[in-house]
DNA sequence: CTTTTATCTGAACAAGTGTTCATATATTGT
DNA sequence: ACAATATATGAACACTTGTTCAGATAAAAG
C-alpha cells in the first residue's frame, strides 16, 4: 500500500509538524521517537522523511517558527513610543501569545539544550532580539525618569521569568480568565518598574 | 578485573548521583546513558546497579534530596514572624540556594516530565508545599495591610518565576556579584508586594 | 488510456538502550 | 594464613533508536 485514500499529500507536512510540537511539548523533545511522530500522522516512520531531513531539523523549524512568530507579532503590533505604553503593550502582546500557544512556548524554552550548536546560536541570537525589546524599553523609560530602576537588564530578566513562568501553570480552566490574568501582570510589572499605582 | 585500586567502594555511590546530576542538567535525562554515566564515574555500566535500582530512580532520588535539602534550609532558617522580614528572609534564602546548586535546581524544573507518575506526585507534593511558604507570608502579610497585593497566588507565582529563572543565567563570572543579585531581586520582590521603597 | 510524478509502505540497517548476572578480585574479619 | 564479603567486570539480553531505500500505489498530466 501506499497513499490510502484522497488527496492529504499537501496535508501531511504541516501533521508532522503539528505531531511533533504535541509530543515534544508532553514528553520531551529526546523522549520522543520519529515512530511515535509517525503514529500520531497516522503514516509509517519512513514518510515522514520526506518533510524533514531528521529529527533534529523538526527541532529547529519549530522553535524558529515559533520565535520569528512571536517578534513579529510583537513588531507589528506595537504602535506608541511612549516607554510607559509600550511595555504595558508588550506585556499584553507576550502574555496574549503565550497564553494561546503554550506548547511551542514550552518548547522553545524547555529544549534548547537538544539543538545541534549550530541551531543552537541561531535560535539564541533570535531569543535574544526579542528580549531586547523589552530591556531597552526599560532603558528608554528609564532615561525620561517615567521608570525608575535600578538596573534595566536584571529587571528585564526579572520581567520575562515572571511572564514565562505563566505558560507553566495556564490551562484555560483555572481561577481566572486570560484578561484577569493580563490585568494581574501589568500591574506587577509597573509596580516593579517604579510607576506610580494611580497611573494604571 | 574488578576493585582496581584501594578501596573507593563507600565513594562511588555519591560519584554516581554527582556524576548523574552533572550530565542530567546538561544534556537532560532522556539523552543520557546509563553508560555515559558510568563512563563519567570511571566504572562499567553494570556497577551503578549497585547505587540505584534503575536510571529513574537516581532522577527521582536527586529531585527528592534537592528539594527536602531546600525545604529544610528554609524551615531551618526562618526566624522572625513579620511578614516584611520573612518574605526578604525568604527571598535570600532562596537565590542563594539556587545560586550555589544550579544543577539540582535546574534538574527540578525541568526534568518533571520524565518521572514515573507516583515519583512526580511525590515530587509535585514537595514542591508544592515549598512555595506555599512563599504564598502565606504574602497572605499574612496583606491581612496586616504591610502588604498591598491584589492576588496572593499569582503575585507568589510571579515572584517564584522570576526567582526561578535566574538560575538558568547566572554562572558566577557575570557582571554583578551574587549579594548585589540578591539584594537586586529583593527590592523587586519589595515593589511587587506593595511596600513604600523608603523601608528597604 | 498511458506516462509521469509525488507520496507512502515495509523491510532492513547498524548502533545504542536499560537491565541482568555469572564470574572475578580486592578488601575485611578471623 | 584463610574465609567471607563487598564491589567490580564484561558479556549478554531483548528491544528501541534514527535513518535509508527499493518497490508499490495513488493522483496529475498528456
Amino acid at each position: 500500500m501506499a497513499r490510502t485514500s484522497g488527496s492529504h499529500a499537501l496535508k501531511t507536512g504541516p501533521k508532522v509538524r503539528q505531531a511533533a510540537l504535541k509530543l515534544f511539548a508532553l514528553y520531551g523533545y529526546a523522549a520522543v521517537s520519529m515512530r511515535q511522530i509517525a503514529a500520531e500522522v497516522g503514516v509509517q516512520v519512513g514518510a515522514l522523511y520526506n518533510y524533514t531531513p531528521d529529527k533534529q531539523s523538526l527541532l529547529y523549524d519549530l522553535m524558529h517558527a515559533h520565535l520569528t512568530d512571536l517578534l513579529q507579532a510583537w513588531r507589528s503590533q506595537k504602535t506608541d513610543i511612549a516607554p510607559e505604553t509600550l511595555v504595558l503593550q508588550f506585556v499584553t502582546c507576550h502574555l496574549n501569545y503565550h497564553l494561546d500557544k503554550s506548547e511551542a512556548v514550552f518548547i522553545a524554552y524547555m529544549e534548547l539544550r537538544n539543538l545541534s550548536e549550530l541551531n543552537f546560536v541561531k535560535i539564541e541570537t533570535l531569543r535574544k532580539s526579542y528580549e531586547l525589546e523589552l530591556e531597552s524599553i526599560i532603558t528608554a523609560g528609564q532615561r525620561t525618569r517615567v521608570f525608575s530602576v535600578e538596573d534595566p537588564k536584571i529587571t528585564s530578566f526579572a520581567i520575562l521569568g515572571m511572564l514565562k513562568e505563566v505558560s507553566t501553570w495556564f490551562d484555560g480552566e483555572g481561577r481566572l480568565t486570560k484578561d484577569e490574568i493580563i490585568a494581574l501582570y501589568r500591574d506587577l510589572v509597573l509596580r516593579m518598574l517604579g510607576v506610580p499605582a494611580s497611573k494604571s
